[in-house]
DNA sequence: ACAGCCATGTAACTTGTTACATGATTTT
DNA sequence: AAAATCATGTAACAAGTTACATGGCTGT
């Protein structure tokens, strides 16, 4: 639901039109996120049905085509902005998953697996640090979206450490583990409590 | 394709049906992570007609259908564990977006905004740090889980923390800003170089 | 006239997600 | 016999993504 919003924040700055829009979503995210044209015109479809959004009689404007944001969209986005992701279940995190498996697949090393992608994190860090170094003093907009990224890429890189680590202490524990022996673990009923 | 590959992993380890695939997915995520059952039924149904799996005539099992891997699905599954992700265009992080977004939106403080996040966050961590001490040691599977979650919320507090000062920083300097001028702004042709 | 851009839009597809329907087997 | 559980599956939808089609306007 990123880009809806994206899309619903911009209009609240005033009328725009499907192209302008992809413009300044891509002139604020500094290219770092592209958008296609088309996304935003099926995005503008989506949230003019469900009455955020509504486009009115253009005057003189030839072949744009403006919207502007309603006053239930408004409220809508108020709302988005202070909502915090879903707690109950976080999104599933590739990486992890891709270790997880490479722990059990049979054939496959997982040191190796971790350490591919160590270096491929740290090669993108590498490439963001100096991204960073090149972005001017007044872009606020790219320069906190780099920290993000970099942010981000520093915690996958530790985690893959302590990954290995874990596992490392783990398999000196039980070198070989019998196949399919997780299968008759019993299932707990362990959630994260508030 | 989290869910695509991770039962794909699963069946790597030998042939199983759909519901038995659930059981170990969410047993092995420590319910971090649910799984509908029908999304696996959906997904075997796509492997299958990828040819990365197939389901063979069952020899008494009577209502259970399993599934096995085949060798594209092998070679497919092997890649991928290798496979870091696409570098060109990182995810739009929903954080970040909503954090500009409240950068503009007229009658939104984004130092609120972050805040109530901010907030979130540390709730959130403190949620997985008691989840953390109370996950038995042998359950590597779930302490790794925890662990990047631990990660990945630190990440994003301090890169909430970052984000303030950068923006109280730019506020000194830039105390109120045009609305629409972001507009006229050139486009720049600014890309993660390799 | 024609090339190229501006601008809007549609079609087809993928993954993910939920709610519901349907049998078969086991338990009470 | 009724209820619960096991097991498979379908329908409908949201969001994102890309490729393509279409039309108007501008400059050469």
């Amino acid at each position: 639901m990123s880009v809806r919003h994206a899309v619903l924040a911009l209009l609240s700055e005033g009328p725009k039109y499907g192209l302008q829009l992809r413009q300044e979503f891509e002139t604020r995210t500094g290219e770092v996120w592209p958008l296609n044209v088309g996304q935003v015109y099926m995005t503008l479809q989506r949230l003019e049905r469900d009455g955020l959004v509504e486009s009115y009689n253009a005057e003189g404007d030839g072949t744009q085509k403006p919207f502007r944001i309603t006053p239930t969209g408004g409220g809508e986005l108020g709302e988005w902005l202070r909502t915090p992701p879903d707690t109950a279940s976080p999104p599933r995190d590739e990486l992890v998953i891709k270790v997880l498996a490479a722990v059990r697949v049979p054939g496959v090393d997982v040191h190796d697996v971790i350490q591919v992608h160590r270096r491929h994190r740290v090669e993108l860090m590498q490439r963001y640090t100096r991204l960073k170094a090149a972005t001017p003093e007044h872009d606020v907009g790219l320069a906190l979206i780099v920290d993000a990224e970099l942010f981000r890429i520093e915690a996958a890189i530790r985690w893959l450490d302590a990954a290995e680590a874990r596992l490392q202490q783990f398999s000196v524990a039980t070198p070989v583990r019998a196949g399919s022996a997780v299968s008759s673990r019993p299932r707990r009923d362990r959630e994260v409590g508030r």
